[in-house]
DNA sequence: GCCTTCATGTGAGCAGCGTAAAGTTTCCCC
DNA sequence: GGGGAAACTTTACGCTGCTCACATGAAGGC
């Protein structure tokens, strides 16, 4: 009977959200994600299996939340070498490296933040978050690229082409699609064209 | 009892397997990854639920199958538009609105041929088809763009530009994560950018 | 023609899963 | 200190992948 005088709410066991969603990261990390069940997260806890439910409707809810997570940390992997930088391609570099640098400390994470079939995509917390990772990326594509197209057009497809280009990279390179040897020492802007005219 | 004389091994009921991987696959693309489930696929097809098991040892094995098929169809719909055209960047061209296409048309088959922990990735005959694939973008990446180093470095990072930048683009044009004003009547050659020097 | 063999399929059954419903504990407020 | 809501437990249901014991039927040797 030790009083625990830590959390400022607890009401029977704890905070229990997020130590379940702590819990589920730590699975999803560990064992991959066929390997993760809501029954694990509540023992892994120390709760009942039913538990999760006054936390999250569903386990598509709890999956959701945690990629929400995901994206949030994402952000903070490219902000981390864009601040304090002024030159804007070292800031679009950072922001680059940034990102591949989350998908390969975190794959598992990674792959379940573009899986349509496991999130609810439409969830406006999950949605705030996707945009504000869109948003660096969009910030430092600007003046980068030839593109055709009115000035609106042209930042467009500045952004779906840097976007595309450090998503499919980040999601091969997790997923050893590339071969091996290609891969000594390389970085992603060892495939960043030289589009200055 | 009809003779129907098609096939040329026929046991009991038919050639199971490939019955199967049709049904798992209708199953996919009409009700999503998560509704798909083995014992569906058996009912579909007339057998009892573990009759699969006589054709793939688990059900990851069944879905590893379908993501082989999956490759093999990409390669056929990047070599519908290559065949017959001779300009090397038209035949580049083909190659990427093909793959978009196969996508788009299969978002679901798509995402699970990328999808870790659903698909044992070493399987050979998977590889194969994953090879070939890759092999098309290769031929079609020669001589684009702009890179550092000696002439084998140079090509690896082409064929790396070209396959992340028509992964990713296809990726998060089906998990729809560009902007849909954006998306008006473009396509990835609108985002190739211009290499030329 | 019979009999063995083995691939193929069936049926019963198990542990684990997500989730629903009802009951129980704890806390807070009045 | 009593009422009520929030947090959690218990029980239960249907579905899942998978194992095991057994039935079936085609193939091939004698």
């Amino acid at each position: 009977m030790k009083a625990e005088s830590k959390e400022p709410t607890r009401y029977h066991h704890g905070n229990l959200r997020q130590a379940l969603l702590a819990a589920a990261r730590r699975l999803l990390e560990a064992e991959g994600h066929s390997n993760l069940s809501l029954r694990k997260c509540a023992d892994a806890v120390g709760v009942s299996a039913t538990a999760p439910q006054n936390h999250f409707p569903s386990k598509a809810a709890l999956l959701t939340a945690l990629a929400a997570e995901g994206y949030a940390e994402l952000e903070t992997y490219m902000r981390k070498g864009i601040d304090g930088t002024a030159d804007r391609n070292a800031r679009r570099n950072a922001a680059l490296l940034g990102y591949v640098a989350f998908a390969q400390d975190h794959p598992a994470l990674y792959e379940l933040m573009f899986a349509r079939d496991r999130v609810s995509s439409s969830d406006p917390e999950l949605l705030r978050h996707v945009r504000a990772c869109f948003a660096i990326l969009a910030e430092n594509s600007k003046d980068f690229g030839r593109f055709d197209g009115d000035a609106e057009k042209v930042a467009a497809r500045q952004q779906m082409f840097l976007w595309s280009l450090v998503h499919g990279y980040s999601q091969l390179l997790t997923a050893n699609r590339f071969k091996k040897e290609s891969m000594l020492g390389e970085s992603i802007l060892d495939i960043l064209p030289d589009l200055r005219s």
